[in-house]
DNA sequence: GCGACAG
DNA sequence: ATCTTGTCGC
């Protein structure tokens, strides 16, 4: 397995699977979910915390500690952390339906079109949605005020938009992951915005990662 | 050839 | 991502 042919496998999917059209109308949608990951040695602690829509209160999480078989090259992050975050995605989101799954990586706004969140979309045939803090690929114009959004174009198309979620932090970059339009994409990650940089979802997960990370920790001494 | 390059 | 305390700014 080298690097071009897991190119390949990333445009494959791209083409074959993705599919940038809702599948929940934002009027129906009942949860949101995050995950995000922690690294301590050669183990990987993966996060995913599921909240009530719009009212983003937290219903149900879940943690899996796992070992890294990957490493971390950009725009091969889906090797790495793709695995061990579909597995806790299936486990908390098991029988929830309406829901759509925010994660921290690229969606669409990738190189070839197949960023973490997309992986995770096609794998778990949950709608999801890619955020980043920085930019990784796609011509964008910051945003310079608070709220204040901008396109992200791959050539004369919008692939996703940057997003200054308050007044003294970077933007965030949202993509669709599949099944979700990079409008409605970015009106559900206002919606979980609650004056922190990054969307609750996301928040959420990023803090269950580490205070799992930090209790495995302790536990050791 | 050089810079850019999610977490 | 991870290694890490205090500290400048709104």
């Amino acid at each position: 397995m080298n690097l071009k042919e897991l190119e390949e496998y990333q445009k494959k999917i791209a083409n074959k699977k993705v599919v940038l059209e809702d599948k929940i109308k934002i009027e129906d949608l009942k949860f949101v979910a995050g995950v995000d990951q922690a690294f301590v040695g050669n183990k990987v602690i993966s996060a995913c915390v599921l909240l009530k829509f719009p009212r983003l209160e937290v219903v149900k999480e879940g943690v899996e500690i796992e070992d890294v078989e990957f490493p971390y090259i950009p725009t091969f992050l889906m090797f790495r952390e793709g695995k061990p975050a579909v597995n806790v995605v299936r486990k908390v989101l098991k029988d929830v339906d309406n829901v759509v799954l925010l994660v921290d990586g690229s969606g669409i706004a990738h190189p070839r079109k197949c960023g973490l969140a997309t992986y995770i979309a096609i794998e778990t045939g949950i709608p999801s949605i890619g955020i980043t803090k920085r930019r990784l690929y796609g011509r964008v114009e910051d945003p310079k005020d608070v709220m204040e959004v901008k396109p992200i174009y791959d050539n004369s198309e919008i692939i996703g938009y940057a997003l200054k979620p308050c007044k003294n932090c970077n933007p965030i970059y949202i993509s669709p992951g599949s099944y979700v339009t990079p409008e409605t994409a970015l009106e559900i990650v206002k919606a979980c915005l609650k004056g922190y940089k990054l969307p609750e979802p996301i928040r959420l997960a990023h803090k269950l990662a580490n205070a799992s990370k930090n209790r495995k920790l302790s536990d050791f001494f």
